[in-house]
Parts: structure tokens; C-alpha cells; sequence
DNA sequence: AATTTTTATTGGAACGATCATACGATAGGC
DNA sequence: GCCTATCGTATGATCGTTCCAATAAAAATT
């Protein structure tokens, strides 16, 4: 019969013969009760099978225990896996400090915006989790603005650097890596394959191949990402003769590699950028984001190197390099 | 000074001259408010911005609207990704149904299992997705026992199979489809690149195909889940000559595309299965798995076609025909 | 021995909403 | 004009926990 209703608090009181707020030390601060009352109340914890309301104690102490993230709308493309990296990530972390992580979906800026609002609002929520910022953030402002604790994946591109918490990745410093590990390897003239401009991160990983590059020169291209925009923009390069390719992403690498091989030089040297499976798959180098170690210092951002509850916090940020995979 | 205490519903009833129990009504059934009385409530809810405490409204109701649902962690394989879309979809239905997505973490069927009581002892979810059943699996078995309400992406293989609700995608019409379109679009040798042994829907999408060849022969191979493997696979087969390959997953379709032009036959028709990015990048066809329906069919499951609270659960099953995407 | 400090436990209030029930006012039936 | 329905609103209890202040008992100080 286990539809018996779930023990309270007050049942294993009454059971262990001590007060409510008694059984409430011997769960929350055991150190506090006297060893012997204290193995009285665990025996009828446990011959009850007690186990505290989450919602009752929630209301009272005002803390949800609960952070948010946005999970965005599958984008059908070869990138994306960064994010549910991410999100996996911070659930584990999340866990191993006693907090749950609750999704929410937005299409559209707006609809996310609202989201926010009624997370706040409600008080669903501890703090949240924001991905993919971009310069002059509405929906940091809008945070800020209300007093909601966040910490973002992503800079503050624009002029609030100083404003909220972040943690990012160092893209300049993964492709500065990739070329200078193919100027090694490969050659002098290691071209680059960018985003049109106008990309933060973009710009980003773009700097990183000019500084290792310094006074050499060698091609830079432009083309949406994807598998053919990659293929189509390097097709008509390689005649130009290079020794090496460094792409802003492994759709763009991917391209890049199939163009190469049509053009018979299959064995051209070109690293990508997420190193995701298709990648891995095709045995193209990429740089690798490491999106666990964001995970765990937004979670130290919001909570402290070891904390379990939301706290104020320093709005500073964090860049973690990321790693160079050769294939 | 956005630090302002939020306001209570009693807030609400003092400002409108009613009674707390006359701000609930209009929050939640309006319908029974006289308009000049409810007129008077709203404009008062608005003027101190009152939104209802989300806590304290499920204390009361003992209703959490939230269902909970494990994230896998990060395969890193080809595949991996339907489940994430799965997510993605569920995450999305249940915001338009009012209900939240609250995400666990397991290494470990343990673990999974530990997570699973204290997500049920803690009253913190109305209802569990569980993703990815075995036969036999326990953790049906467990919430079953429980009583707690759940769902399950994947079917009841065992012999429990009127035991519970769950949604899953018909892998052998997928097969059978792929397979059908192979027979008549390139010639009568189709062969099957399946799992070793033992995977529940590994026999699934091999029964698809069988039952599409009929009376035809030809070879079926087996690899373990990977690139690699179904390119070594595939490249002791291609001398046989045959006309088309139906594969168990993208990354052996993957592999078997590699060997296929590396033994100077690109052309020849290779299905995979799940549709992933890595697929589409290399113009693989692939058998798409909808996980949108599975969602929606999921949640249907659980609350009834329109229903916005998890509702008793009839123990039927839904199979999803998935699509043939043909590149 | 009287006083202060510390330790262990208790009882009531509070968190913020909804439920069940009771009440007054208006309307309808004869 | 009396009795009964119906409607709209109000009151108090309740969900299960933790906070707060108070108390009783034990230990330390003078």
C-alpha cells in the first residue's frame, strides 16, 4: 500500500517524542542536539521513513534552491553542442552543491524576456543563468535592473564589463594556439576562415590567428557558417596555395575540409573550432571550449568557491582557455 | 529602489477593500467575481505590481507543476543529439502547457535511482520523463511501486509492457521505409549495417529492414556504434557488390560512407539513422526521428490532451513514424 | 551559595497562498 | 409575505517547514 501519505515533520516529533523544531536541528544542524535525543529522532526519521517537504521549506526560508537556464530552440546546425555541453555541465555541478537547474525555452528575445520577468517575479528561482550575451544585453539589464542574481556564459561585450559576473571562453587564445601549432607544423601561410563581420566572438578568435600570424600573410576569408558557405568560400582559395586553415568553427572546417579534398589535397592541415563529433567524425582538429569549467565558475561566480546558497556577488569575469585537439 | 518587499496577496486585499480569498478568485477564476468588484482587484493588483508567490501557491495545492527529466551526460558521439532535442521539445510543450522542465543528472543507474527517490520523497515534481527504458528497467519498476506518475521515451520491452505510459519512435517502420526506397531507387542488394546483438532497438530497425526485403537476400553486418567501426565494417563488404546500405545510426552510416569512397564507390546509397548535423553536413540520407512528437505525445500522456495538471495516467503506449530524409 | 553563562529544548508565529465553509444579500416560487 | 435557491464575498483553518524568543536545565564563574 504506498499510497500512505508522506510523513511530516510533526509525525516523527511526536513519534520520537521531542518538538518539531527539534526534529528540524537533528536534519539541518545535528551538531546543535544532544547525542542522545539526537539518535532517538534519527530512529523515527527512519522508521517513518521521513523525508522534509521541499516546498514547505522553501517557503519558509524564501530560498528555491533553483537556478535557470535557457535551453535554446534546436538550431538544426553542426554547433549548438557547445550549449547542451554547458547545460549538462551545470546540472552536474548544480547537483553536487544542492541546487536544481529548471529550464525555460524562448524563440525570441521577448519571449524571453517574459520568461525572466515571471521566473523572477514568482520567486521560482534563485538566481539564472544567462548564455550567448551580446553587446548592450537587455536581458542583463533587465536583471540588473530588478536585482536578480545572474551570472552569464559570455562577456559583456559593450560598456557594463564591470557590471554583472561572467565566466567565457578565450577565443582569441584557441585559435591563437591552432596557428601557431600549424605555422609549426605546416607552413607559413596559414590562412584564416571567418564570419562575416560584425560577430563578437567572431572578432574574437579572428585576433587570436592575427597575433600568432604577426608580420606573416597569408589569405583571410569570410562566409556564413555552415557546412557548403565553408566549402563554397574555400574553393576558390586554394589555388592560391596555402600550408594551413584556421576556421571560427568546425561547420566552417567542415566545408573546408570537403573543398580541400576535391581539390586534391586532402591532407591539408585545417582546425576547426567547438570540436564536435562531426569533427571528430572527419578526423579535423578543433579547439576545444572545455564548457565543464565554464559551468563550474559561474556556479563559483554565484555562489562562492563553496557555498550552497546564492550570494552577493563580484561582478567580475572569467576567461578559461580553451584546448587545442590535433587529429 | 527595486529592493522593495513583493507584494502579497494581502497587500492586494487591503488596497482593493476585499478579502484575500476575493484576490484569489480573480487570479484564478475570474468568472465567479462580480466585473465591478473585479475591475477593483485588478486595478489594484496593478498599481503594487503583485504577481502570486509561486512557493507558497504549491504548498497549498501540493501541485509543483514541474516534471523532471534526466539529462544524459555528454556521450560525445555522433548520436546523443535526439535526446537533446527531446529536451529541447519537452522543455517547450511544457511551458505551453504551464508546467516546468526541472533537470537531473546521473552517471550511474544508482545514481539515477537515488536521484529518483529524492526527487519523489521531497515532493518536488508531479510527474518523471524517464528517457531511454530497457527491459526490465528499474526505474519504472521503482516509481511504479511508488506511485509516482511518469512517462517514458522509449517502449516497455519486457513483459510490464500495459505497465505504464510511454511514447516511442517506430524504428522498423524507419528501416522498412529506408529500405523500401532503396529497393527502388537503386537495385536489390540492400544491406544492413546493424548493432551487435542484444540492443533492443537494434533488433527493431533490423526487423524494419527484413521485413522490407522479403524474399531478397543480402549481407548484414554488425559493428559496434562508432565511425570507425562501420567504416572497417563496411570495407570488407564492398567488394561483394552491393547496391545500397541501410545503417542502424549516422556514425556507422558515417564510417560506411567513408569506406565507401575510399573503395572509389561515393555513390553508392547509404541510409543512416537519427538524422544528426554530422549526417546532414556529408548529404547522408538519414531517418528522422521526430522527437518533437515525442514530446507532445509525452506530455499528452501524462495530462490528457489539454490539460494543464498531471492527471491519472492510463497505461497505453504511442509508436511515432519517423521520416525519411532522402539527400 | 548565589549569580552568570552556556547548552538543549520548546511553543507559537510566520512564510503566502488556497480550501472548505459560513454568511449576507438578492432573486425566484408559491 | 414567507420560504428556499443562488450568488458573491468573507472568515478561519491548513499546507509543512523554519525562525524567533522564551524557558528549563546544566555548567561555569564569583
Amino acid at each position: 500500500m504506498p499510497e500512505r501519505k508522506a510523513a511530516t515533520i510533526g509525525d516523527v516529533a511526536r513519534e520520537a517524542g521531542v518538538s518539531r523544531q527539534t526534529v528540524s536541528n537533528v536534519v539541518n544542524s545535528p551538531s546543535i542536539v544532544k547525542e542522545s535525543t539526537r539518535l532517538k529522532v534519527q530512529a523515527a526519521i527512519e522508521a517513518l521513513g521521513y523525508s522534509p517537504n521541499a516546498l514547505a521549506r522553501r517557503l519558509r526560508t524564501q530560498r528555491t534552491s533553483t537556478i535557470a537556464v535557457k535551453l535554446d530552440p534546436y538550431s538544426g546546425g553542426v554547433s549548438g553542442v557547445v550549449l547542451d555541453r554547458f547545460v549538462h555541465a551545470l546540472t552536474e555541478s548544480a547537483a553536487a552543491r544542492g541546487l536544481r537547474v529548471l529550464l525555460y525555452a524562448a524563440r525570441t528575445l521577448e519571449e524571453e524576456l517574459r520568461h525572466l520577468d515571471e521566473l523572477a517575479d514568482a520567486g521560482e528561482v534563485d538566481a539564472i543563468v544567462l548564455t550567448g550575451t551580446s553587446r548592450g544585453d537587455r536581458r542583463a539589464a533587465r536583471l540588473l535592473e530588478r536585482g536578480v542574481p545572474f551570472a552569464a556564459f559570455g562577456r559583456p561585450w559593450g560598456t557594463e564589463a564591470a557590471a554583472h559576473p561572467w565566466v567565457d571562453i578565450d577565443g582569441a587564445a584557441g585559435t591563437r594556439a591552432a596557428t601557431a601549432d600549424l605555422l609549426e607544423r605546416a607552413g607559413e601561410r596559414i590562412a584564416f576562415l571567418g564570419w562575416p563581420a560584425g560577430s563578437e566572438s567572431g572578432n574574437d578568435r579572428e585576433r587570436g590567428w592575427r597575433e600568432a600570424m604577426g608580420e606573416r600573410t597569408a589569405p583571410r576569408l569570410t562566409a556564413e557558417d555552415g557546412v557548403a558557405e565553408g566549402q563554397e568560400a574555400v574553393k576558390a582559395l586554394l589555388p592560391n596555395g596555402i600550408d594551413g586553415l584556421v576556421c571560427a568553427s568546425d561547420a566552417l572546417a567542415i566545408g573546408a575540409h570537403l573543398a580541400a579534398v576535391q581539390a586534391g589535397r586532402p591532407e591539408l592541415p585545417i582546425v576547426g573550432f567547438d570540436n564536435t563529433a562531426a569533427a571528430e567524425a572527419l578526423g579535423i582538429s578543433s579547439v576545444e571550449q572545455l564548457p565543464e569549467r565554464v559551468a563550474a565558475g559561474i556556479l563559483e561566480m554565484l555562489m562562492g568557491p563553496e557555498g550552497n546558497k546564492v550570494a552577493k556577488q563580484d561582478p567580475k569575469g572569467l576567461l578559461v582557455e580553451p584546448r587545442l585537439i590535433v587529429r
